[in-house]
DNA sequence: ATTAAAATTCAACATCTGTTGAAATGTCAA
DNA sequence: TTGACATTTCAACAGATGTTGAATTTTAAT
């Protein structure tokens, strides 16, 4: 019955994660007290202390928790592109697309906790706290194998441009997964911020593109 | 001595706008409190409320002051460009900078405080709770302008590419001026996030071609 | 100088904050 | 059952929170 206690166990953690999750998405690190997660995780208070040392410590273990298993989905659809394409390397779109499509397949409808996630670090990448400190230490070592894929599909670019183009793919990317709702309000309902998949397959031909036209020599001074 | 009276009058309460908004700006709504900028702004505490009613009014009084400096700016580079284009409008290069070009007038190095509210904004872009409403509220009705100058250049897309398009362009930009830091660490100095105008020359032809790439028939079906 | 209004200060309030020891309960092997 | 260890609960703490009513000072016109 070892398998059974050690569930029961766990299972008053991640219901605190859950509910850490979905209210630091929602509501931001400051916009969330202990009391509050308890309250959602049906939890005593002093339990996430226990768990997780401190305020800060919950957050942190909120990140790691989706952050490994994306890193990994990541580098595995990048493995596979790279493993098809020739010799010279998977083209900008097929990069692209396996940078992007990891994050439909978890977050697509089904999943709520990936959904919080993204919004979660929507928040994060855009914060001058938080933002650069903790997206490097999460998501740099696998994002600079993607760099290096871009550089090899871009060989004429200089790479200070792949960096921007990076930078613009990811602040594109992040706001869309913020659902905040605003695409619904500015289109009076013709493009909607839940529909994931549309974005999808609009990200990767508009960032695509846009990585292209920054290897036109010049194009920046234009 | 009506004015230097006066003078003195606003002089508090701008500093306490500006206080808020540069505290704002690093920490978020939650992450401020009223001490917090009266002390920054060497002011009594209840001197906030006493001006703006609460902390809820300040935060939307620091949003209000220059988002109507911006909308106005944006508005006439806008109209410039409509003006010397000819009979068909401006080309969608001409109306990205016409949105962009504003931001790097105001925020480029000498005015700190212009630089605290683009990263206030970038958070406020990417929040679930703010961004959809606050968003809408302080920019739409300009946006709608130069929504339908981009239909107007690109008239063989479909409007909801037209929105997805400019949903990616918010992303970048608003990631951009967060000044997090991160691609500094990436790029490993290579690229760096003060530089607002390299920023600028790349992020105009770089969305500028994901737009014209959004209405090739089919391109996202591809 | 008088006066009324605006601006500023002061002190206090009820409530919420994160954290922590001590006690209680549960788990599981010997 | 015993004993150890991990988990959970309870109660309380010291400090921070936004807001407000009353008192004080400053302002600007009479």
């Amino acid at each position: 019955m070892a398998k059974t206690a050690t569930n029961r166990r766990v299972k008053r953690k991640d219901r605190i994660l859950d509910a850490a999750e979905a209210l630091f998405a929602k509501h931001g690190f400051d916009g969330v007290s202990m009391r509050m997660v308890a309250d959602m995780a049906k939890v005593d208070l002093a339990l996430a202390s226990y768990h997780f040392g401190n305020k800060r410590g919950l957050f942190d273990a909120v990140l790691l928790r989706r952050a490994e298993v994306l890193n990994q989905t990541r580098l595995e659809a990048l493995e596979k592109c790279q493993a098809e394409a020739g010799e010279g390397g998977p083209a900008v779109e097929e990069i692209i697309d396996a940078f992007l499509k990891p994050l439909l397949a978890h977050g697509y409808q089904d999943d709520e906790g990936w959904l919080h996630y993204f919004e979660l670090i929507a928040q994060i990448n855009n914060s001058p706290e938080w933002g650069g400190q903790l997206m490097t230490k999460y998501f740099d070592p696998l994002v600079r194998r993607f760099m290096d894929a871009l550089k090899q599909a871009l060989p004429d670019a200089e790479p200070e441009n792949i960096y921007w183009g990076y930078h613009f793919l990811s602040g594109a990317l992040t706001l869309t997964f913020a659902h905040t709702g605003r695409i619904d309000q500015l289109s009076d309902g013709v493009a909607k911020s839940e529909d994931m998949v549309g974005a999808y397959k609009r990200m990767v031909p508009f960032v695509a593109a846009g990585f292209r036209q920054l290897c036109v020599p010049d194009a920046k001074d234009a």
